[in-house]
DNA sequence: CTGAAAGCGCTTACAG
DNA sequence: CTGAAAGCGCTTACAG
């Protein structure tokens, strides 16, 4: 049952139990090398092995292969509810491959980006997936630099020769322009993310340039330093402040629209009778709030399975040439948003 | 810039460049061995190592030392929301220690369990935190036969010479009742969990020692076979067939609680007009929700952080002699909980 | 089909 | 204070 405590039995000494050469084990054991021995040593081998309990050790094995079949990820936050969906997908997919993940929170901040990269490095990740992107990052730059294959996801870079897994983020915002539009509102503001972020930036830009489309003004935008209610509270009394005529509010992410919510909430503005506000990302139990948030749902898990993917192949050698995918979000209509109390 | 591409820059390249042995370069990079070089070389080495861009190979000093500075972390699902702030805790506790963490979701399943922990002790970690426990649990079972050391965290075993940080859960579901009885509750009733986990059964046990003591009437236990919304919804409708003059449910955790709400709602029954709901755990966003849910709060960061330093006691040889550490739960009340509706 | 040898990049007693 | 050697547990050309 328990042969040698402490896990050290090693392929030598099921060599010796055997009575083959330890390269022979190693041979054995290995499910591509296997067909190079005969049957009989290799079920000899295994039994063995199992009998004494053996561990294949992965460091050694990483070390003489140069290769460690793990990959990092990087995320701002795991407590922001985005990401767990979203590491699930990643490790799900990373596991199904042989692949461990090592996953490090940066809380947006640059020094600690870079140490968990230099950990990773060292560790000898074989790739990392970078859910930490700024429009123009300094570690995806290093990534690019040291040939270190990497898959961005959730946000992007401006540079466009990289791999990414991004929603489609004009698809997503026209979806919500649509419907308020629908709804009969024409004062519509926007609470934007941090413009240095693809996803703030790019939101941002699908507001504006829909509203300049239609000769609708588009001149209600707070732009915020950080997706966090917090930043979602301080900017709708900006807003209102500016110009109380406004009858909607789409905010760049969910914790955002959360403190707009907030907000409205603790100045008497009724949400959706008297302004309608809208999310973006659908994290979890928004349906379940009062009122439950209209927002873009964007397929979390999806993403984080599909970067893994991408970051696989280019692992394997499979070098596509780079290319960001665009998933296909989808408009959740749910009660934060109505008809305009003040039609146009 | 980039001397050499893919990260290949060893000790040997950086003796080379100053002109000393790898040995004398392994010392001077040591944080411990550095004394015993002169102060001359030492700058020397370091000037090289950042010119170079020289990143310790962290695979090949775990094999020397047999330490790899690394911890596995066994989670059901880090989709359910009561972990990412756990996890955020081991994390961050063990980065400062210098330790990274791996990981791996177990679906509560047994292959799956069993073969995180093979693909952990294969990377050599040196110790596991546990959240995934029944109370009579085979995995802890191979971590005290393989020496492996570990910590609990959130569940326990029934064997009691383990270490383990988890919640008191008598004083939990005691605040609970406490709270109820004061708002007049007599028939009380409990969605109670899996009895194969510590916590479900603790809060079971809890629940029918407290009503018996007061000599109140403990009949109306309902047991789920997992923590989930769906069970909640389940048992609900099984408590209501059997009894419907209850009024308040003790729900073991917060899913089960929000499954609850679910199927009241659907029933046409009213929370907390006709029933009071209860919860616990005090996941994210509860008090958005419509009613906000009444729960019993658990400190999971902190309890995340606690298990990380214990077991970094262990596996540093400061062999304190078992101990289950409980954490003082704190119940919130919230709008889910009010007075009878028929007062005993 | 199998063995013997070399080596992955480090660390650390052992000398000096 | 520094060097030379051995070795951590594997894998894999090279022979046979």
């Amino acid at each position: 049952m328990n042969p040698k405590t402490k896990g050290k039995v090693t392929i030598r000494d099921i060599a010796e139990l055997v009575g083959v050469h330890h390269s022979t084990v190693s041979r054995a054991l290995s499910p591509v090398m296997r067909d190079k021995i005969s049957p009989e040593v290799v079920q000899k081998v295994e039994r063995a092995a199992k009998k004494l309990g053996y561990y294949p050790n992965l460091v050694a094995s990483s070390l003489k292969q140069n290769r460690s079949f793990a990959v990092g990820v990087l995320i701002p936050d795991l407590m922001n509810p985005v990401f767990p969906p979203m590491i699930r997908g990643i490790q799900d997919t990373a596991e199904a491959a042989g692949y461990t993940v090592i996953t490090a929170n940066t809380d947006d901040e640059d020094a600690k980006e870079r140490s968990a990269l230099a950990m990773m490095r060292g560790r000898s990740i074989e790739g990392v997936i970078v859910a930490t992107a700024r429009r123009n990052d300094p570690t995806v730059e290093e990534c690019i630099q040291s040939d270190i294959p990497f898959v961005l996801v959730n946000r992007t870079v401006d540079r466009e020769d990289v791999n990414a897994v991004v929603s489609d983020e004009d698809f997503g915002i026209r979806s919500v322009l649509d419907h308020l539009v629908a709804l009969r509102h024409a004062r519509i503001a926007h609470v934007a993310g941090p413009q240095h972020t693809s996803t703030g930036y790019h939101r941002a830009k699908a507001f504006t340039d829909y509203l300049h489309a239609k000769n609708l003004p588009a001149d209600l935008v707070e732009t915020t330093s950080k997706f966090t209610i917090e930043e979602g509270r301080r900017a709708v009394r900006s807003l209102l402040l500016r110009d109380n005529s406004l009858t909607a509010i789409i905010a760049s992410n969910d914790l955002l629209a959360l403190g707009c919510m907030d907000a409205l909430h603790d100045m008497g503005v009724l949400v959706p009778e008297d302004v309608s506000v809208t999310g973006y990302d659908d994290i979890l139990f928004l349906d379940r709030m009062h009122p439950a948030l209209s927002t873009v749902a964007v397929p979390k898990y999806e993403m984080g399975a599909q970067a893994t993917k991408t970051l696989l192949e280019i692992i394997g050698g499979n070098v596509s040439s780079p290319v960001v995918l665009r998933m296909q979000p989808r408009l959740m209509v749910r009660s934060s948003t109505a008809r305009a109390s003040r039609p146009g």
